[in-house]
DNA sequence: CACCATAATGCCACTCAGTGGCATAAGCCT
DNA sequence: AGGCTTATGCCACTGAGTGGCATTATGGTG
Protein backbone atom coordinates (compact mmCIF):
# COMPACT_ATOMS: atom_id res chain seq x y z
CA UNK A 1 0.00 0.00 0.00
CA UNK A 2 1.64 3.15 -1.52
CA UNK A 3 2.38 6.00 1.30
CA UNK A 4 -0.68 8.26 0.59
CA UNK A 5 -0.24 12.50 -0.50
CA UNK A 6 0.76 14.75 1.62
CA UNK A 7 -2.61 16.46 0.36
CA UNK A 8 -4.26 13.45 1.50
CA UNK A 9 -2.46 12.99 4.97
CA UNK A 10 -2.61 16.60 5.72
CA UNK A 11 -7.19 15.88 4.99
CA UNK A 12 -7.02 13.12 7.37
CA UNK A 13 -5.10 14.93 9.98
CA UNK A 14 -7.53 17.80 9.85
CA UNK A 15 -10.39 15.17 9.89
CA UNK A 16 -8.90 13.41 12.83
CA UNK A 17 -8.22 16.81 15.13
CA UNK A 18 -11.87 17.64 14.24
CA UNK A 19 -13.18 14.51 15.72
CA UNK A 20 -10.91 13.90 18.77
CA UNK A 21 -11.37 18.10 19.76
CA UNK A 22 -15.42 17.18 18.93
CA UNK A 23 -15.40 14.36 21.02
CA UNK A 24 -13.77 16.32 23.88
CA UNK A 25 -15.45 19.16 24.28
CA UNK A 26 -19.11 17.96 23.48
CA UNK A 27 -17.59 15.28 26.45
CA UNK A 28 -17.25 18.00 28.61
CA UNK A 29 -20.11 20.51 28.00
CA UNK A 30 -22.40 18.50 25.91
CA UNK A 31 -22.82 18.35 22.18
CA UNK A 32 -25.62 21.54 22.62
CA UNK A 33 -23.25 23.24 24.95
CA UNK A 34 -20.56 23.67 22.02
CA UNK A 35 -20.92 25.58 19.02
CA UNK A 36 -19.42 24.16 15.38
CA UNK A 37 -17.61 28.09 15.18
CA UNK A 38 -16.06 27.20 18.87
CA UNK A 39 -14.83 23.72 17.67
CA UNK A 40 -13.34 25.12 14.08
CA UNK A 41 -11.49 28.05 16.26
CA UNK A 42 -9.85 25.34 18.02
CA UNK A 43 -8.83 23.65 15.11
CA UNK A 44 -8.20 26.43 13.36
CA UNK A 45 -10.34 25.52 10.44
CA UNK A 46 -13.29 27.59 8.93
CA UNK A 47 -16.44 26.31 8.90
CA UNK A 48 -16.40 25.70 5.41
CA UNK A 49 -14.09 22.81 5.45
CA UNK A 50 -15.49 21.36 8.39
CA UNK A 51 -18.68 20.89 6.28
CA UNK A 52 -16.48 19.45 3.23
CA UNK A 53 -15.34 17.10 5.68
CA UNK A 54 -18.59 16.16 7.64
CA UNK A 55 -22.23 15.86 6.66
CA UNK A 56 -23.17 17.46 10.12
CA UNK A 57 -22.47 18.51 13.40
CA UNK A 58 -23.86 14.91 14.17
CA UNK A 59 -21.80 13.65 11.82
CA UNK A 60 -17.98 13.93 13.37
CA UNK A 61 -18.97 12.91 16.77
CA UNK A 62 -20.29 9.70 15.36
CA UNK A 63 -17.09 8.89 13.00
CA UNK A 64 -15.52 6.24 15.23
CA UNK A 65 -18.75 4.32 14.96
CA UNK A 66 -19.04 4.84 11.30
CA UNK A 67 -15.63 3.64 10.90
CA UNK A 68 -16.69 0.45 12.38
CA UNK A 69 -19.40 0.00 10.38
CA UNK A 70 -17.18 0.95 7.15
CA UNK A 71 -14.49 -1.50 7.66
CA UNK A 72 -16.61 -4.42 8.03
CA UNK A 73 -18.22 -3.08 4.39
CA UNK A 74 -14.37 -3.78 3.35
CA UNK A 75 -14.11 -7.54 5.52
CA UNK A 76 -17.30 -8.55 3.90
CA UNK A 77 -15.97 -7.91 0.60
CA UNK A 78 -12.74 -9.72 1.41
CA UNK A 79 -12.02 -12.93 -0.08
CA UNK A 80 -13.43 -16.10 1.38
CA UNK A 81 -11.50 -19.45 1.39
CA UNK A 82 -13.80 -21.86 -0.58
CA UNK A 83 -11.03 -24.91 -0.52
CA UNK A 84 -10.52 -23.96 3.56
CA UNK A 85 -14.15 -24.72 4.19
CA UNK A 86 -15.94 -27.78 4.64
CA UNK A 87 -19.50 -26.60 4.04
CA UNK A 88 -21.42 -23.06 3.45
CA UNK A 89 -20.94 -21.23 6.71
CA UNK A 90 -23.96 -20.24 8.44
CA UNK A 91 -24.76 -16.55 7.13
CA UNK A 92 -24.98 -15.32 10.65
CA UNK A 93 -21.83 -16.28 11.55
CA UNK A 94 -19.69 -15.23 8.93
CA UNK A 95 -21.12 -11.64 9.15
CA UNK A 96 -20.38 -12.35 12.82
CA UNK A 97 -16.65 -12.76 12.10
CA UNK A 98 -16.09 -10.13 9.46
CA UNK A 99 -17.82 -8.13 12.45
CA UNK A 100 -15.23 -9.22 14.83
CA UNK A 101 -12.20 -8.60 12.09
CA UNK A 102 -13.61 -5.05 11.80
CA UNK A 103 -13.62 -4.83 15.42
CA UNK A 104 -10.37 -5.58 15.54
CA UNK A 105 -8.98 -3.67 12.57
CA UNK A 106 -10.68 -0.16 13.84
CA UNK A 107 -9.32 -1.17 17.26
CA UNK A 108 -5.73 -1.54 16.21
CA UNK A 109 -5.25 1.97 17.33
CA UNK A 110 -4.64 3.12 20.97
CA UNK A 111 -6.92 5.87 21.29
CA UNK A 112 -9.93 3.84 19.12
CA UNK A 113 -11.41 2.69 22.12
CA UNK A 114 -11.52 5.84 23.85
CA UNK A 115 -12.75 7.41 21.19
CA UNK A 116 -15.63 4.79 19.94
CA UNK A 117 -16.47 4.97 24.14
CA UNK A 118 -16.92 8.58 23.61
CA UNK A 119 -18.91 8.81 20.54
CA UNK A 120 -21.41 5.98 21.81
CA UNK A 121 -22.06 7.60 25.83
CA UNK A 122 -22.57 10.67 23.65
CA UNK A 123 -25.25 9.01 21.11
CA UNK A 124 -26.81 7.83 24.47
CA UNK A 125 -27.36 11.39 26.01
CA UNK A 126 -27.81 12.95 22.83
CA UNK A 127 -31.02 12.60 20.36
CA UNK A 128 -30.00 13.81 17.24
CA UNK A 129 -26.66 11.94 17.59
CA UNK A 130 -28.08 9.14 18.20
CA UNK A 131 -30.59 9.30 15.38
CA UNK A 132 -27.62 10.18 12.96
CA UNK A 133 -25.94 7.01 14.24
CA UNK A 134 -28.83 4.79 13.60
CA UNK A 135 -29.76 6.14 10.08
CA UNK A 136 -26.10 5.85 8.82
CA UNK A 137 -26.52 2.35 10.33
CA UNK A 138 -29.61 1.57 7.97
CA UNK A 139 -27.77 3.19 4.94
CA UNK A 140 -25.13 0.89 5.43
CA UNK A 141 -27.02 -2.22 6.26
CA UNK A 142 -28.80 -1.46 2.46
CA UNK A 143 -24.97 -1.61 1.49
CA UNK A 144 -24.00 -4.76 3.40
CA UNK A 145 -27.05 -6.72 1.67
CA UNK A 146 -25.88 -5.46 -1.72
CA UNK A 147 -22.71 -6.85 -1.03
CA UNK A 148 -23.79 -9.98 -0.36
CA UNK A 149 -26.09 -10.87 -2.37
CA UNK A 150 -23.77 -10.57 -4.80
CA UNK A 151 -20.75 -12.58 -3.24
CA UNK A 152 -22.84 -15.44 -1.94
CA UNK A 153 -25.93 -17.28 -3.54
CA UNK A 154 -28.70 -16.17 -1.60
CA UNK A 155 -32.37 -16.41 -1.57
CA UNK A 156 -33.83 -14.29 -4.01
CA UNK A 157 -34.56 -10.71 -3.36
CA UNK A 158 -38.24 -10.82 -1.98
CA UNK A 159 -37.41 -13.40 0.52
CA UNK A 160 -36.99 -11.62 4.29
CA UNK A 161 -34.11 -13.27 5.29
CA UNK A 162 -31.04 -12.20 4.37
CA UNK A 163 -32.57 -8.76 5.69
CA UNK A 164 -33.55 -10.02 8.92
CA UNK A 165 -30.37 -12.02 9.11
CA UNK A 166 -28.36 -8.49 8.67
CA UNK A 167 -30.85 -6.55 10.99
CA UNK A 168 -30.49 -9.10 13.97
CA UNK A 169 -26.87 -8.64 13.54
CA UNK A 170 -27.04 -5.03 13.80
CA UNK A 171 -29.46 -5.75 16.96
CA UNK A 172 -27.02 -7.73 18.32
CA UNK A 173 -23.94 -5.69 18.26
CA UNK A 174 -25.90 -2.63 19.47
CA UNK A 175 -26.96 -4.52 22.35
CA UNK A 176 -23.21 -5.60 22.76
CA UNK A 177 -22.31 -1.57 22.00
CA UNK A 178 -24.69 -0.29 24.84
CA UNK A 179 -23.43 -2.87 27.76
CA UNK A 180 -19.46 -2.22 27.39
CA UNK A 181 -20.40 1.44 27.40
CA UNK A 182 -22.22 1.24 30.41
CA UNK A 183 -19.10 -0.88 32.01
CA UNK A 184 -16.45 -0.37 29.89
CA UNK A 185 -13.35 -1.84 32.28
CA UNK A 186 -15.72 -5.25 32.33
CA UNK A 187 -15.87 -7.53 29.25
CA UNK A 188 -14.30 -6.57 26.50
CA UNK A 189 -16.81 -5.15 23.29
CA UNK A 190 -15.93 -8.05 20.86
CA UNK A 191 -16.54 -11.00 23.35
CA UNK A 192 -19.90 -9.10 24.18
CA UNK A 193 -21.15 -9.09 20.79
CA UNK A 194 -20.24 -12.76 20.71
CA UNK A 195 -22.26 -13.02 23.67
CA UNK A 196 -25.31 -11.22 21.78
CA UNK A 197 -24.94 -13.20 18.62
CA UNK A 198 -25.18 -16.13 20.61
CA UNK A 199 -27.92 -15.44 22.12
CA UNK A 200 -30.02 -14.90 19.19
CA UNK A 201 -31.38 -18.52 18.76
CA UNK A 202 -32.91 -18.26 21.94
CA UNK A 203 -34.82 -15.47 21.48
CA UNK A 204 -37.45 -16.62 19.53
CA UNK A 205 -38.25 -19.62 22.02
CA UNK A 206 -38.66 -16.76 24.81
CA UNK A 207 -42.17 -16.79 26.98
CA UNK A 208 -43.41 -14.50 28.61
CA UNK A 209 -45.60 -15.53 32.07
CA UNK A 210 -47.55 -13.45 32.82
CA UNK A 211 -47.40 -11.62 36.58
CA UNK A 212 -50.17 -10.98 38.63
CA UNK A 213 -51.28 -7.74 38.89
CA UNK A 214 -49.85 -7.55 42.89
CA UNK A 215 -46.40 -8.33 41.35
CA UNK A 216 -46.69 -5.91 38.62
CA UNK A 217 -46.82 -3.28 41.03
CA UNK A 218 -43.70 -4.84 42.76
CA UNK A 219 -42.00 -5.34 39.88
CA UNK A 220 -42.49 -1.24 39.54
CA UNK A 221 -42.02 -0.41 42.60
CA UNK A 222 -38.38 -2.13 42.17
CA UNK A 223 -37.14 0.41 39.32
CA UNK B 1 -64.79 7.20 27.29
CA UNK B 2 -65.70 11.24 27.81
CA UNK B 3 -65.57 13.24 24.95
CA UNK B 4 -62.68 15.77 24.65
CA UNK B 5 -63.05 19.17 25.71
CA UNK B 6 -63.54 21.73 22.80
CA UNK B 7 -59.79 23.25 23.88
CA UNK B 8 -58.61 19.39 23.54
CA UNK B 9 -60.55 18.82 20.10
CA UNK B 10 -59.07 21.89 18.78
CA UNK B 11 -55.90 20.97 19.42
CA UNK B 12 -56.08 18.04 18.00
CA UNK B 13 -57.54 19.38 14.60
CA UNK B 14 -54.88 21.56 14.21
CA UNK B 15 -52.16 18.74 15.00
CA UNK B 16 -54.14 16.81 12.14
CA UNK B 17 -54.51 19.96 9.81
CA UNK B 18 -50.34 20.49 9.68
CA UNK B 19 -49.65 16.73 9.35
CA UNK B 20 -52.28 16.18 6.82
CA UNK B 21 -50.77 19.99 5.19
CA UNK B 22 -46.89 18.50 5.76
CA UNK B 23 -47.38 15.37 3.72
CA UNK B 24 -49.05 17.03 1.08
CA UNK B 25 -46.50 19.42 0.43
CA UNK B 26 -43.69 17.15 1.14
CA UNK B 27 -44.93 15.32 -1.35
CA UNK B 28 -45.51 16.93 -3.98
CA UNK B 29 -42.05 19.34 -3.47
CA UNK B 30 -39.78 17.64 -1.28
CA UNK B 31 -38.97 17.41 2.27
CA UNK B 32 -36.42 19.97 1.35
CA UNK B 33 -38.87 22.37 -0.69
CA UNK B 34 -41.03 23.39 1.61
CA UNK B 35 -40.30 25.81 4.54
CA UNK B 36 -41.94 25.97 7.97
CA UNK B 37 -42.92 28.88 7.36
CA UNK B 38 -44.78 28.23 4.06
CA UNK B 39 -46.41 25.14 6.36
CA UNK B 40 -47.48 27.18 8.81
CA UNK B 41 -49.11 29.88 6.74
CA UNK B 42 -50.93 27.00 5.09
CA UNK B 43 -52.37 25.63 8.42
CA UNK B 44 -52.82 29.24 9.66
CA UNK B 45 -50.82 28.53 12.25
CA UNK B 46 -47.69 30.81 14.19
CA UNK B 47 -44.61 28.56 13.68
CA UNK B 48 -44.43 28.98 17.64
CA UNK B 49 -47.25 26.85 17.63
CA UNK B 50 -46.31 24.14 15.56
CA UNK B 51 -43.22 23.74 17.84
CA UNK B 52 -45.36 23.22 20.83
CA UNK B 53 -47.03 20.47 18.88
CA UNK B 54 -44.14 19.01 17.15
CA UNK B 55 -40.30 19.09 18.57
CA UNK B 56 -39.26 19.26 14.16
CA UNK B 57 -40.06 19.70 10.83
CA UNK B 58 -39.12 16.12 10.83
CA UNK B 59 -41.66 15.07 13.92
CA UNK B 60 -44.69 15.94 11.81
CA UNK B 61 -44.14 13.82 8.91
CA UNK B 62 -43.10 10.91 10.84
CA UNK B 63 -46.25 11.24 12.78
CA UNK B 64 -48.15 8.59 11.34
CA UNK B 65 -45.64 6.08 11.84
CA UNK B 66 -44.59 6.83 15.50
CA UNK B 67 -48.67 6.70 16.44
CA UNK B 68 -48.69 3.00 15.15
CA UNK B 69 -45.80 2.80 17.80
CA UNK B 70 -47.74 4.47 20.98
CA UNK B 71 -51.03 2.40 19.96
CA UNK B 72 -48.35 -0.64 20.20
CA UNK B 73 -47.25 0.75 23.81
CA UNK B 74 -50.73 0.99 25.19
CA UNK B 75 -51.34 -2.56 23.62
CA UNK B 76 -48.74 -3.95 25.29
CA UNK B 77 -50.25 -2.52 28.71
CA UNK B 78 -53.66 -4.00 27.96
CA UNK B 79 -54.89 -6.56 29.93
CA UNK B 80 -54.33 -10.31 29.48
CA UNK B 81 -56.86 -12.77 29.58
CA UNK B 82 -54.76 -15.21 32.17
CA UNK B 83 -57.68 -18.13 31.98
CA UNK B 84 -57.68 -18.25 28.34
CA UNK B 85 -54.19 -19.05 27.70
CA UNK B 86 -53.50 -22.59 28.32
CA UNK B 87 -49.53 -22.06 28.48
CA UNK B 88 -47.88 -18.41 28.64
CA UNK B 89 -47.38 -17.34 25.66
CA UNK B 90 -44.41 -16.79 23.27
CA UNK B 91 -42.61 -13.38 23.71
CA UNK B 92 -42.24 -12.33 20.08
CA UNK B 93 -45.95 -13.55 19.90
CA UNK B 94 -47.48 -11.65 22.08
CA UNK B 95 -45.59 -8.66 20.53
CA UNK B 96 -46.36 -9.30 16.87
CA UNK B 97 -50.32 -9.72 18.09
CA UNK B 98 -49.83 -6.28 19.99
CA UNK B 99 -48.33 -5.04 17.19
CA UNK B 100 -51.46 -6.54 14.89
CA UNK B 101 -53.71 -4.79 17.39
CA UNK B 102 -52.22 -1.60 17.17
CA UNK B 103 -52.24 -1.73 13.31
CA UNK B 104 -55.65 -2.83 13.34
CA UNK B 105 -56.93 0.22 15.22
CA UNK B 106 -54.93 3.12 13.61
CA UNK B 107 -56.02 1.96 10.49
CA UNK B 108 -59.79 2.48 11.36
CA UNK B 109 -59.44 5.87 10.24
CA UNK B 110 -59.78 6.18 6.70
CA UNK B 111 -57.18 7.71 5.56
CA UNK B 112 -54.28 6.22 8.01
CA UNK B 113 -53.11 4.40 5.59
CA UNK B 114 -52.36 6.90 2.72
CA UNK B 115 -50.57 9.16 5.54
CA UNK B 116 -48.99 6.07 6.79
CA UNK B 117 -48.02 5.27 3.21
CA UNK B 118 -46.80 9.08 2.54
CA UNK B 119 -45.38 9.42 5.61
CA UNK B 120 -42.92 5.77 5.11
CA UNK B 121 -42.12 6.99 1.14
CA UNK B 122 -40.97 10.54 2.54
CA UNK B 123 -38.71 8.92 5.03
CA UNK B 124 -37.49 6.82 2.23
CA UNK B 125 -35.88 9.75 0.25
CA UNK B 126 -35.28 12.22 3.25
CA UNK B 127 -32.56 10.62 5.40
CA UNK B 128 -33.36 13.01 8.19
CA UNK B 129 -36.65 12.08 8.25
CA UNK B 130 -35.17 8.72 8.58
CA UNK B 131 -33.14 9.09 11.12
CA UNK B 132 -35.74 10.80 13.78
CA UNK B 133 -37.86 8.08 12.68
CA UNK B 134 -35.70 5.57 13.80
CA UNK B 135 -34.84 7.14 16.65
CA UNK B 136 -38.15 7.48 18.09
CA UNK B 137 -38.15 4.24 17.17
CA UNK B 138 -35.21 3.27 19.63
CA UNK B 139 -37.09 5.35 22.22
CA UNK B 140 -40.00 3.36 21.55
CA UNK B 141 -38.61 -0.24 21.92
CA UNK B 142 -37.22 1.09 25.34
CA UNK B 143 -40.36 1.82 26.22
CA UNK B 144 -41.34 -1.61 25.05
CA UNK B 145 -39.00 -3.25 27.53
CA UNK B 146 -39.85 -1.79 30.73
CA UNK B 147 -43.41 -2.66 29.96
CA UNK B 148 -42.96 -6.04 29.64
CA UNK B 149 -40.32 -6.60 32.05
CA UNK B 150 -43.20 -5.22 34.55
CA UNK B 151 -46.02 -7.42 33.14
CA UNK B 152 -44.44 -10.64 32.35
CA UNK B 153 -41.54 -12.99 34.67
CA UNK B 154 -39.15 -11.89 31.92
CA UNK B 155 -35.34 -13.12 32.51
CA UNK B 156 -33.24 -10.53 34.19
CA UNK B 157 -32.26 -7.98 33.29
CA UNK B 158 -28.57 -8.38 31.96
CA UNK B 159 -29.86 -11.25 29.36
CA UNK B 160 -29.62 -10.37 26.24
CA UNK B 161 -33.18 -11.95 25.29
CA UNK B 162 -35.96 -10.07 26.05
CA UNK B 163 -34.00 -7.04 24.08
CA UNK B 164 -33.29 -8.84 20.89
CA UNK B 165 -36.97 -10.02 20.72
CA UNK B 166 -38.19 -6.14 20.54
CA UNK B 167 -35.23 -5.44 17.90
CA UNK B 168 -36.40 -8.71 15.71
CA UNK B 169 -39.58 -7.61 16.12
CA UNK B 170 -39.15 -4.18 14.87
CA UNK B 171 -36.58 -5.64 12.13
CA UNK B 172 -40.01 -7.52 11.11
CA UNK B 173 -41.94 -4.46 10.78
CA UNK B 174 -39.93 -2.34 9.56
CA UNK B 175 -39.27 -4.71 6.75
CA UNK B 176 -42.75 -5.20 6.01
CA UNK B 177 -43.57 -1.24 5.79
CA UNK B 178 -40.86 -1.03 3.13
CA UNK B 179 -42.20 -3.92 1.23
CA UNK B 180 -45.96 -2.47 1.45
CA UNK B 181 -44.57 1.23 0.73
CA UNK B 182 -42.96 -0.39 -2.54
CA UNK B 183 -46.26 -2.01 -3.42
CA UNK B 184 -49.51 -0.74 -1.52
CA UNK B 185 -51.70 -2.19 -3.68
CA UNK B 186 -50.15 -5.71 -3.00
CA UNK B 187 -50.40 -7.40 -0.15
CA UNK B 188 -51.68 -5.74 3.03
CA UNK B 189 -49.06 -4.33 5.98
CA UNK B 190 -50.61 -6.81 8.60
CA UNK B 191 -49.91 -9.78 6.28
CA UNK B 192 -46.63 -8.58 5.14
CA UNK B 193 -45.92 -8.45 8.79
CA UNK B 194 -47.20 -11.70 9.95
CA UNK B 195 -44.74 -13.20 6.92
CA UNK B 196 -42.15 -11.19 8.34
CA UNK B 197 -41.85 -12.30 11.63
CA UNK B 198 -43.06 -16.34 10.48
CA UNK B 199 -39.39 -15.93 8.52
CA UNK B 200 -37.91 -14.84 11.79
CA UNK B 201 -36.50 -18.52 12.63
CA UNK B 202 -35.41 -19.87 9.42
CA UNK B 203 -33.06 -16.71 9.42
CA UNK B 204 -30.66 -18.10 11.71
CA UNK B 205 -30.21 -21.53 9.90
CA UNK B 206 -29.53 -19.52 6.22
CA UNK B 207 -26.50 -20.49 5.20
CA UNK B 208 -24.30 -18.60 2.47
CA UNK B 209 -22.58 -20.59 -0.50
CA UNK B 210 -19.87 -18.91 -1.96
CA UNK B 211 -20.08 -17.71 -5.70
CA UNK B 212 -17.27 -17.93 -8.23
CA UNK B 213 -15.41 -14.87 -9.12
CA UNK B 214 -17.54 -15.15 -12.64
CA UNK B 215 -20.59 -15.48 -10.58
CA UNK B 216 -19.89 -12.95 -8.45
CA UNK B 217 -19.79 -10.42 -12.15
CA UNK B 218 -23.06 -11.40 -13.31
CA UNK B 219 -24.46 -11.22 -10.42
CA UNK B 220 -23.30 -7.55 -10.27
CA UNK B 221 -24.34 -6.60 -13.79
CA UNK B 222 -27.99 -8.35 -12.84
CA UNK B 223 -28.16 -5.07 -10.73
C1' DC C 1 13.77 25.50 -10.19
C1' DA C 2 9.96 27.88 -12.23
C1' DC C 3 5.50 27.21 -14.08
C1' DC C 4 0.81 26.25 -14.63
C1' DA C 5 -3.18 23.33 -13.61
C1' DT C 6 -5.85 21.54 -10.01
C1' DA C 7 -7.67 20.93 -5.81
C1' DA C 8 -8.31 22.47 -1.05
C1' DT C 9 -9.22 26.26 1.99
C1' DG C 10 -11.01 30.64 3.81
C1' DC C 11 -14.27 34.26 3.85
C1' DC C 12 -18.80 36.42 3.39
C1' DA C 13 -23.46 36.73 2.95
C1' DC C 14 -27.59 34.27 3.18
C1' DT C 15 -31.57 30.88 4.37
C1' DC C 16 -34.02 28.60 7.57
C1' DA C 17 -34.88 25.54 11.74
C1' DG C 18 -35.58 26.09 16.39
C1' DT C 19 -35.98 28.92 21.11
C1' DG C 20 -37.07 32.41 24.79
C1' DG C 21 -39.94 36.04 26.45
C1' DC C 22 -43.90 38.42 26.81
C1' DA C 23 -48.39 40.30 25.37
C1' DT C 24 -52.96 38.75 23.78
C1' DA C 25 -56.83 35.92 23.12
C1' DA C 26 -59.63 31.94 23.79
C1' DG C 27 -61.69 28.13 26.53
C1' DC C 28 -62.90 26.95 31.43
C1' DC C 29 -65.31 27.15 35.90
C1' DT C 30 -68.43 28.94 39.38
C1' DA D 1 -70.37 37.77 33.72
C1' DG D 2 -66.34 37.32 36.38
C1' DG D 3 -61.71 36.17 36.93
C1' DC D 4 -58.49 32.19 36.09
C1' DT D 5 -55.90 29.29 33.30
C1' DT D 6 -54.01 27.78 29.20
C1' DA D 7 -52.99 28.20 24.43
C1' DT D 8 -51.60 31.22 20.77
C1' DG D 9 -49.22 34.98 18.26
C1' DC D 10 -45.47 38.00 17.66
C1' DC D 11 -40.65 39.40 17.68
C1' DA D 12 -36.00 39.14 18.14
C1' DC D 13 -32.24 36.06 18.34
C1' DT D 14 -28.92 31.95 17.96
C1' DG D 15 -26.74 28.63 15.29
C1' DA D 16 -26.54 24.97 11.61
C1' DG D 17 -25.82 24.48 6.98
C1' DT D 18 -25.07 26.30 1.87
C1' DG D 19 -23.51 28.88 -2.38
C1' DG D 20 -20.15 31.69 -4.58
C1' DC D 21 -15.80 33.35 -5.28
C1' DA D 22 -11.12 34.83 -4.08
C1' DT D 23 -6.86 32.87 -2.13
C1' DT D 24 -3.54 29.52 -1.11
C1' DA D 25 -1.29 25.14 -1.16
C1' DT D 26 -0.04 20.89 -3.71
C1' DG D 27 1.15 17.93 -7.81
C1' DG D 28 3.09 17.43 -12.09
C1' DT D 29 5.97 19.16 -16.09
C1' DG D 30 9.65 21.28 -18.86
Amino acid sequence: MPRPSLRERKKQHTRQALIDSALELFDARGFGGVTLDELCDTVDVSKRTFFRTFTSKEDVASAPIQDIWLTFLTELESPYDTDAAVAPPALLEFMRDALLAALAQVTADDSAERRILLSRQLAERTPSMDAHGLEFCARTTERALEILHRRFDLPDRGDPRPRLAVDMLVAAFHLALAGWAAKPTGTGLGTLFRESVAALPGTLALTAAPRSAVDESIARRER
